[in-house]
DNA sequence: AACACAGTTAGAATGAGTCTAATCCGCAAG
DNA sequence: CTTGCGGATTAGACTCATTCTAACTGTGTT
């Protein structure tokens, strides 16, 4: 269930932290490897116990850490939906996030560059943005979660 | 500072508490007054502190409870940005936000037609929004408070 | 061996938001 | 009038995701 990392990823891995004058740690390893297995987007604590079954010692407050640091290195994203516990992304390419408002799942939805620019351009002259965030609410139609 | 409610305001708020089954009282006058007064997007505590000042009984929990009145009617938006407080916006026209990373103010921007369109149309079928959020995080020109 | 230093850990602290149970208040029936 | 009802208000307790603190670990350096 919980593969490990690919030279590719471990490779990804070790270049943003070591860019940022942090190490590879084994439990960034862990951590970073249950948010690849699979992306549907877990909270804090759904990290923390899917990591504790290949790593039984990792406590909670390192599972916070280590999405902290993933974040600083822009390895993983923060997703917020209202109020609820913060969720967390590996998808790095532009996307928005839509949530069921029945089952709670959150997906990706792929942001086109056009659109992302139709965006840019409501800004009046002076506002300048680094982040956009687009999240929708509604229904999504049941699907295979594994469609292969 | 803190003007009462035009006619127009009154009727708006009598109106949308009434549909929904629900009491004008005093507190909720107080507590709309102060959204419309200041359309800075306060939080719970800067509606409290500010309808204070106008009603001094006034507690916390009643605000909390406005509030949560006015978006169950339809009447204000919450506004969230990562997870800062909650802010209550009470602009009904479809807008984003913007929020600026160093002064902490949030600033309505207009969503023209065509780009919630254009939007909505990211939407793989299947999936059904009532609700799209869209906020920016950035920096805008210092402008005046009020330019008048 | 002693030190430096980043990372990890358990548990305490924080604070926005929610819940509870008592009271208030406007209104309608007796 | 008095009483009863139901929604609204209130103070304070409580929740729980997140942050903080201080001790400890592990690795590499002098
Ligand atoms: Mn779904
Ligand atoms: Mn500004
Ligand atoms: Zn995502
Ligand atoms: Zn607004």
């Amino acid at each position: 269930m919980i593969r490990n990392l690919t030279e590719h990823d471990k490779e990804h891995l070790q270049e943003a932290l070591v860019k940022s004058g942090q190490k590879v740690t084994p439990q960034r390893e862990a951590v970073f490897t249950v948010l690849l297995a699979e992306r549907d987007h877990p909270t804090v604590d759904e990290v923390f116990n899917r990591a504790r079954e290949v790593m039984p010692g990792l406590s909670l407050a390192t599972v916070y850490n280590c999405l902290e640091t993933f974040v600083g290195c822009g390895l993983v994203r923060q997703v917020n939906h209202e109020r609820e516990s913060t969720r967390y992304c590996p998808n790095l390419a532009p996307h928005a996030h839509f949530r069921d408002k029945e089952t709670g799942q959150v997906h990706d939805i792929e942001l086109p560059p056009e659109v992302m620019k139709s965006l840019r351009s409501i800004l009046p002259p002076g506002f300048d943005s680094e982040v956009i965030e687009i999240s929708f609410l509604g229904r999504a139609q049941a699907k295979d979660t594994h469609s292969n």
